[in-house]
DNA sequence: CATTCCGGTTTTATGATGCAACCACTTTCC
DNA sequence: GGAAAGTGGTTGCATCATAAAACCGGAATG
């Protein structure tokens, strides 16, 4: 299993995420999603995954409420797969994993599939982290700071 | 054996980043990274990891040039492990991984760590994927388009 | 009806992971 | 300077997750 034991426990909103979708499989079946693949057998043609796995990591993402199922768009008696909100909300993580492995992954003529804006056709700009008040920041702009819970509770440890 | 042949020759960029990075540990010893940690031992006792795949992940980041070995700072004979540019380049995955994490895995009121502003200690904004023009868009505003890999000057083809 | 398709589950091998012990080399302490 | 402790791993071994393939029941298709 995934999302059992392992950092279920953390308070860092990076370990809690990779708990959920921290696995090879997941955040390709959530892209495939964003691509507009609904079907079990549409993710394993995509995937080429073993489809007992597959059965497995879409049981996972569904009990996270990343995806959720839906009766049916053709008419059909079989069930889809949908993002939810919440799985929605993993586009600005698909485009960052996307960005850097453009630009780190493949030589400069090597083909690769490209994430474009639809209305225009011209690819999208670099994600770029911004304080509150707007400015870009990178990773020495900024620093993990722990936050206990409001009601009295002693504060944790270990971010 | 994390980036042996499973997705090498995808020509999707976010399934070569899985590669690279996809596994439970890799992003978090990389976050690790990013606040400020170095030495194996730090690593190992901060995520409570077994030694043995510590050191395989290590040598993974490192093959991959995620991380790099540098000599020392404080003059003894040990190695301390230092992001690369490229490793310094994930800082956006991250930043998105974490905010998912605290807006969709934490109670309201729950103690979480939070990356803010160095200067002025305010939380980050949401990370926003934004078009070459600047607008601000989401999954319904942009499309995958294959891109072949041809020698010379590719003519801009419009809808 | 017979056949194929769809969406899985059940086996069975195999690879990865976690744990503990061990080890070489350094640094520290007395 | 010798013992003890720390640092940075490696090696076996048990266990768990993964992968491939076979199988299967209901649904659609001819």
């Amino acid at each position: 299993m995934v999302g059992r034991t392992t950092f279920e426990s953390a308070e860092c909103p990076v370990a809690r995420s990779l708990d959920a979708i921290g696995d090879s499989w997941s955040l390709l079946i959530v892209r495939d999603a964003f691509d507009g693949l609904r079907r079990f057998g549409e993710f394993q043609k995509s995937l080429g995954m073993a489809k007992n796995i597959l059965a497995a990591r879409l049981r996972n993402l569904v009990a996270h409420g990343i995806l959720e199922t839906v009766p049916a768009s053709d008419g059909s008696v079989y069930l889809e797969y949908a993002l939810t909100p919440k799985g929605r909300a993993l586009f600005p993580v698909i485009v960052g994993l996307r960005q850097w492995g453009e630009d780190h992954f493949f030589e400069p003529r090597e083909a690769h599939s490209m994430l474009v804006d639809t209305d225009g056709g011209r690819p999208l700009a670099r994600l770029q982290p911004r304080a509150a008040d707007g400015r870009i920041v990178g990773p020495d702009d900024t620093v993990v700071r722990k936050v206990a819970d409001l009601p009295a509770r002693a504060g944790r440890r270990k971010r």
